[in-house]
RNA sequence: GGCGCAUUGGUCAAGAGGUUAAGACGUCGCCCUCUCACGGCGGAAUCUGGGGUUCGAUUCCCCAAUGCGCUACCA
C-alpha cells in the first residue's frame, strides 16, 4: 500500500481538493501594502487586557493600511467553550472602538473566506492532512496515551528532547515494515482511535551546529533564526479536529491573512509552524511575535499578568470603574509605540488614529501594567471629550454599573456645567479620571452624598460661627468672582485674619490666620470638604437657594 | 532539566562605539495661589554582572545571573 492509498482510506471523502479550497480563497484583492490581520479568540469570552493589547496592534495595523481586520474563533478545544462567548468578545472589543471588517459576528459570518470558525472547518483541515499523508508528510499514529508516557519517561531518563520524533513512534516509518502497515491498515479499518502526526524533517536532538536554521522575519523582533522542527506534532486529534498549530497554518493560508499578531509564548512553536508552511508549499505571513503585559507580584518579581489574581486585568474593570474607552486607547498606546507620547504632546487635539503606528516601534520586552500612568493619561484623554459627550458616556456608564448614582442624571444640563468647571480656563483643571472617581468628586453638588467630611482648620474652627454668619449676610449671588472675594477679605480682616497669606506667613503672632483659613470654613460648610475647585463657580453653578441652605445648616 | 525570548532610574522608555545617557508617569522641594487641581522651576534616581574586541563600550561578541515563556491529542 503507498502512501495514496493510506491517505484514501484513512479520508475516503472529502468534498473537496486542496486546489479547489485554493480558488474557492484566492489571494485578496487589495491595495499595495494593505494589511490583512485576524483575532482568533477561544470562546470562553473572556478578553483581558494582554488580549486588548494584541487586538489593538491587529485593528491599527489593518486599518492604518486600508486592509482587513477579521474575528475567527478558535475554538478547537472543545473544553473551553462558554455560552454567548462570541457575543460577549465582540461586544468587549466594540467597547473599546475595536471593530472587524469580517468574520465572526453575532449574527452569522461575513466575508467569503469563511466559515470562520474553527470548528466548522473540518473538512477542509482533514483535506490538506489528506495531502500530507498522500505526499508522506504525515502519519496515522496509534500511540495510546500510556505508550506517550513510557516514551517521555524513558526519554526524560536518557536526557532527550521529549515527544513524539524519529525513533519514537514505530508508525512513523509505516512503508518500511510490513507488519506496522498490516497493523495500520487492520486498526483503521477496525475504527480504533488514532491521531494524525506530521513527519518533521529536522534531526532529532541535533547539536547546535548541525542544526539547520531558517530566516523568519518577525516585524517586531526582526530576523528570526528559527531551527529545524524534528517532533512529529500532532496536526489531528483523535476527535478529526485539528490542533492549533495545523489550524494557524491553514486558516491564516487560506484566509489570506498577511500579518499574524500574537504573543511571544508562540515563539517556542514557530519552527512547526514553519515546518508546515514548507510542507504545505505556502508563503509565509509576517509574524509579529509581542511582548506580553506583565505586572509586578506579591514576591516583587515581574509575571504575566493573571486572570485569577488582576482584577484590573479584566476588561470589565475598567468599565466597572468608568474608565474612558479612549483613554485606555491611549494608554495601550504609550505602551504599545514608544514615540505616541511625543507625537500626542505635538497633537494634543488629533484624533487617536490620525498616529501612524508601527511593529518596528513595539518593545520586544514585557511592560509592566502601570495604573498611575493610566490615570493620568486618562485625565488628559478627558479633556479633550466635551462636557456634553462626557455626561452622556457617565449616565449610560451608570446605567449600567453603578445605579445608585442615578440622581446625579436627573439634570444633565447641570451636570454638564459641573463637568465643565474650570476645563476652559487658560489653564485647564485636569481633575476627571473615571466615572467612579468623578461621582465622588462631584459629589457634594448633590444633597444625596453631601457630608461634611473634612475638619474645619484648627486655625479659623473657633470663629466658624462668626465667619458663616457674616458671610451669608454678606452673601450677594450677583457678585462677580472678585467682589466676593473682596467681602470674604474684608471678613477675614474684621475678624482678625491675615488678608494675605503672605502677611500671616511673616508675622504669624499679629494674627489669628489667614483668609485661606477663612475660605476654607466657607468651603467646608458648602462642599464638605476643605479642596474643591473655585468656591464662586461652583455657588454659580448650585445656585443661590443651595448655597443658603448650606450655610444655615452649618450653622 | 532542555529550548526560546528578554534585561537602560520605582514604572514606560529614547539613544549611539566617544552624549552632561532624552522624554513621560510617579516621587521630593520651591514658585504661582484663598484650598485643591492646573502651570512653572529644580532635585533624587538608570545602562544586571564577568570576560573579551577596541585608543575607548551602556552600545559589538562570549559567558553567567535574573525574569518570562514553551516543553499537550491547550491555545
Amino acid at each position: 500500500m503507498n502512501n495514496k492509498e493510506l491517505a484514501q482510506l484513512i479520508y475516503p471523502s472529502l468534498p473537496h481538493t486542496p486546489e479547489e479550497y485554493e480558488s474557492m480563497y484566492p489571494k485578496r484583492q487589495l491595495a499595495d501594502g494593505a494589511m490583512v490581520t485576524r483575532l482568533g479568540p477561544s470562546p470562553t469570552g473572556f478578553i483581558h487586557l494582554g488580549n486588548l493589547y494584541g487586538a489593538f496592534v491587529d485593528e491599527r495595523l489593518a486599518h492604518q493600511s486600508g486592509g482587513v481586520f477579521y474575528l475567527r474563533i478558535e475554538d478547537t478545544d472543545d473544553k473551553r467553550f462558554v455560552e454567548n462567548a462570541v457575543e460577549t468578545i465582540i461586544g468587549s472589543l466594540s467597547f473599546f472602538d475595536i471593530n472587524f471588517d469580517e468574520g465572526v459576528t453575532a449574527d452569522g459570518d461575513i466575508g467569503s473566506y469563511g466559515d470562520y470558525t474553527q470548528s466548522h472547518r473540518g473538512e477542509i483541515y482533514r483535506t490538506f492532512a489528506k495531502k500530507l499523508l498522500e505526499q508522506g508528510l504525515a502519519y496515522p499514529c496509534f500511540l495510546s496515551e500510556d505508550e506517550i508516557t513510557a516514551v517521555r519517561e524513558k526519554q526524560e531518563a536518557e536526557k532527550l528532547s521529549p515527544g513524539i520524533y524519529a525513533g519514537w513512534s514505530k508508525y512513523r516509518d509505516w512503508g518500511k515494515d510490513p507488519e506496522i502497515e498490516a497493523e495500520i491498515v487492520s486498526r483503521i479499518n477496525a475504527g480504533d482511535p488514532f491521531v494524525v502526526r506530521l513527519r518533521s524533517k529536522g534531526v532529532p536532538n541535533a547539536s547546535a551546529e548541525e542544526t539547520e536554521r531558517h530566516t523568519v522575519t518577525d516585524a517586531i523582533r526582526g530576523e528570526l533564526s528559527v531551527p529545524d522542527n524534528f517532533q512529529d506534532v500532532v496536526i489531528i486529534k483523535q476527535t478529526g479536529i485539528p490542533t492549533y498549530h495545523f489550524a494557524h497554518v491553514v486558516d491564516d493560508h487560506l484566509m489570506r491573512t498577511t500579518h499574524v499578531v500574537r504573543g511571544e509564548e508562540w515563539l517556542p512553536s514557530l519552527p512547526i509552524h514553519v515546518d508546515l508552511f514548507e510542507d504545505l508549499g505556502w508563503e509565509l505571513p509576517v509574524y509579529c511575535h509581542t511582548a506580553q503585559l506583565m505586572k509586578i507580584g506579591e514576591d516583587g518579581n515581574k509575571r504575566k499578568l493573571s486572570k485569577r489574581k488582576d482584577p484590573e486585568l479584566s476588561l470589565d474593570f475598567y468599565r466597572k470603574e468608568g474608565y474612558h474607552p479612549a483613554a485606555v486607547r491611549e494608554y495601550l498606546l504609550t505602551i504599545l509605540n514608544s514615540n505616541y507620547e511625543e507625537w500626542r504632546i505635538e497633537n494634543p487635539d488629533a484624533p487617536i488614529d490620525d498616529f501612524e503606528f508601527t511593529t518596528e516601534k513595539m518593545s520586544s520586552s514585557g511592560a509592566l501594567f502601570d495604573l498611575d500612568k493610566l490615570n493620568d493619561v486618562s485625565k488628559n484623554t478627558l479633556l479633550r471629550i466635551d462636557a456634553a459627550e462626557l455626561a452622556a458616556w457617565l449616565k449610560g456608564w451608570s446605567d449600567e454599573f453603578a445605579p445608585e448614582y442615578a440622581y446625579v442624571f436627573n439634570d444633565m444640563e447641570l451636570l454638564e456645567h459641573i463637568l465643565d468647571l474650570g476645563r476652559h480656563d487658560a489653564r485647564p483643571r485636569a481633575d476627571l479620571v473615571y466615572a467612579r472617581q468623578i461621582m465622588d468628586f462631584i459629589g457634594y453638588f448633590f444633597d444625596e452624598a453631601f457630608e461634611i467630611r473634612d475638619e474645619y482648620p484648627a486655625e479659623a474652627a473657633a470663629d466658624k460661627e462668626a465667619i458663616l454668619k457674616a458671610y451669608l449676610e454678606s452673601y450677594d449671588h450677583s457678585d462677580d468672582n472678585e467682589q466676593w472675594f473682596g467681602k470674604i477679605r474684608e471678613i477675614a480682616t474684621e475678624l482678625g485674619y491675615a488678608a494675605k497669606p503672605k502677611d500671616y506667613k511673616k508675622h504669624p503672632d499679629e494674627y489669628k490666620g489667614h483668609v485661606g483659613h477663612v475660605s476654607t470654613v466657607i468651603r467646608i460648610a458648602l462642599m464638605g470638604r476643605a479642596q474643591s475647585p473655585d468656591v464662586w463657580a461652583i455657588q454659580q453653578i448650585m445656585g443661590e437657594d443651595k448655597v443658603r441652605a448650606r450655610l444655615q445648616a452649618a450653622l
